[in-house]
DNA sequence: TGGCCGATATGCT
DNA sequence: GCATATCGGCCAA
């Protein structure tokens, strides 16, 4: 019986449409907290990715799967990806996260908010999940233990938020009804 | 629910 | 120097 570990790499060395879609469901597991994947995003070389757009920094998604991508936006929010697919430059965004244990400790690094809008997007969870961005280039399998989900959820997808280019591209993927997902799960099915 | 705007890293000219 | 960005919080209606 092979280790939940080679299926993880094997996730991270494929496609990253396929990462984007088996990651929802997964289980990240840190230190103080537990949470559920619930909405993603994939980015691969089209021309929203930062393989094209921030050929510098995102020169990381060429060169590497399985390990950390953290960038900052709007100078002020940081995002959490995974670098995906050994063949090809590939990322994908974590935008939504569902708390499963430890809502204390999420709570507390995001005082004052309900319990809904903890996670519900990639600068909320970053900050929420208390990520240290010196984890930007490690193995995303050293930050977090990942448990793919035994059986998958039913996925949702539709089109990337916050990007000007590429947007006829359905690479946002949620678990479809989640109310933890962000404009996307509940709130876009119309 | 919608719209506005802050505050700045990054890349390009 | 300038434009843009994988956003979030607050406010009015």
């Amino acid at each position: 019986m092979p280790h939940e570990g080679d299926a993880v790499e094997r996730l991270f060395a494929g496609s990253t449409l396929a990462a984007a879609r088996g990651l929802l469901g997964a289980l990240l597991h840190l230190p103080d907290a537990t949470v559920r994947v619930v909405e993603t995003e994939a980015y691969t070389d089209d021309a929203a990715s930062h393989h094209v757009t921030r050929p510098r920094t995102g020169r990381l998604l060429g060169t590497s799967h399985g390990l950390v991508y953290v960038y900052t936006i709007y100078g002020m929010h940081r995002c959490l990806n995974v670098t995906t697919d050994a063949a090809g430059p590939g990322a994908v965004l974590f935008r939504a996260v569902e708390p499963v244990r430890g809502l204390d400790a999420l709570r507390a690094r995001r005082p004052g908010r309900p319990d809904r809008e903890l996670a519900n997007g990639p600068g909320k969870l970053f900050v929420a999940l208390g990520i240290d961005p010196a984890l930007h280039g490690r193995p995303f399998t050293d930050a977090f233990r990942v448990e793919l989900p035994r059986t998958p959820p039913p996925i949702a997808c539709g089109p990337r938020i916050g990007i000007s280019k590429a947007r006829e591209l359905p690479w946002r993927f949620w678990i479809d009804g989640s109310p933890w997902a962000g404009r996307g799960g509940s709130a876009r099915r119309s």
